[in-house]
DNA sequence: AATGGAATAT
DNA sequence: AATATTCCAT
């Protein structure tokens, strides 16, 4: 194995090499949907009609290259320890309207996100608390509407068996939770992690807010979360055991806040949260993503 | 058409 | 079990 016939390996080498045709365009088998979902990535060969290249300028995701605009930061160096912003970008939240024909990892809803849900759903009241309107007062990017209306389901089902628990009583309300969670040990988790306001649990009472929210709209609409992103943080400290890893952040382009009437707005925008992919490894369930995120402050 | 909500599906 | 999708009624 010396240098005796280089020249022969080589164009032996070269001899062997697949046709053009024979090879498979990388560019689509390589990358999995979730992947190219997540990323923000288009596939041009997929493309019933792949002639024109018109890629999509803007904003893309250097996902592993992150920079960052400095964002808007606030008055707040004091308590800046970690001020991810972040959203999710997954394949239309990021402001790329296009590339939305991908599927989308499945959402985890960690104690975190599920805070601010509670939160969203509280200051809402529940009779504006239905997906759309949650969703905004959340303001986490990416964060859809179907994610809202699903996880929202399953909350008003998580709130009518305590109120069929605690309902009787007098003013256990607070514990229900916990009583819930003894006497039935398929209930301990996610939302037995966030207390959940008293007065969802009263199906008659009306509610009523504590704050009023802001009628008309002042010049300055509150952009929730201004980007800055910074790989580092406290992941992997799910409660649930959840592990998190940090993947990829992506920039904010935080929504437009519509003027809805004197609904919403109740509360500034929460801090903003941070995109993770996670890999599942190739076991449990068939290698699939899971996208989530988290706020990097609310609790 | 754009939601919300329950029923299903994965 | 947790989320996503679909279906249906506003």
């Amino acid at each position: 194995m010396r240098e005796s016939e280089e020249g022969s390996w080589f164009s032996k080498w070269e001899e062997e090499l697949p046709s053009p045709d024979e090879l498979m365009p990388l560019t689509q088998t390589l990358i999995t949907p979730d992947l190219a979902a997540a990323f923000d990535i288009r596939n041009p060969l997929k493309s019933t009609n792949h002639s024109s290249l018109s890629p999509p300028p803007p904003p893309l995701n250097s996902a592993v290259s992150n920079h960052l605009q400095p964002p808007v930061l606030s008055p707040h160096p004091a308590s800046a320890e970690f001020s991810d912003s972040g959203e999710l970008g997954g394949a239309g939240g990021t402001g790329d309207e296009p590339a939305r024909t991908l599927k989308r990892p499945r959402l985890v809803w960690t104690p975190q996100l599920h805070k601010r849900f509670v939160d969203a759903v509280a200051h809402l009241g529940i009779k504006n608390a239905v997906p759309k309107t949650i969703m905004q007062l959340m303001s986490v990017d990416g964060l859809t509407r179907e994610n809202v209306a699903s996880h929202l389901q399953k909350y008003r089902l998580y709130l009518k068996r305590m109120q069929g628990l605690s309902g009787g009583g007098g003013g256990a309300g607070i514990g229900a939770a916990a009583a819930a969670a003894v006497s039935d040990p398929a209930t301990e988790h996610l939302f037995a992690s966030s207390p959940v306001p008293p007065h969802f649990l009263r199906p008659n009472s009306d509610h009523f807010l504590p704050f009023v929210p802001v009628p008309t709209h002042h010049h300055h609409q509150q952009m929730a979360s201004a980007a800055y992103h910074r790989p580092v943080a406290h992941f992997g400290s799910a409660p649930n055991g959840q592990f998190e890893n940090p993947f990829l952040s992506r920039q904010a382009a935080q929504q437009q806040v519509q003027r809805m009437g004197p609904q919403l707005h109740g509360h500034g925008p929460l801090q903003p949260y941070v995109e993770t992919l996670e890999t599942p490894a190739n076991n449990g369930n068939g290698g699939r993503k899971i996208l989530t995120l988290f706020p990097t402050g609310g609790d």
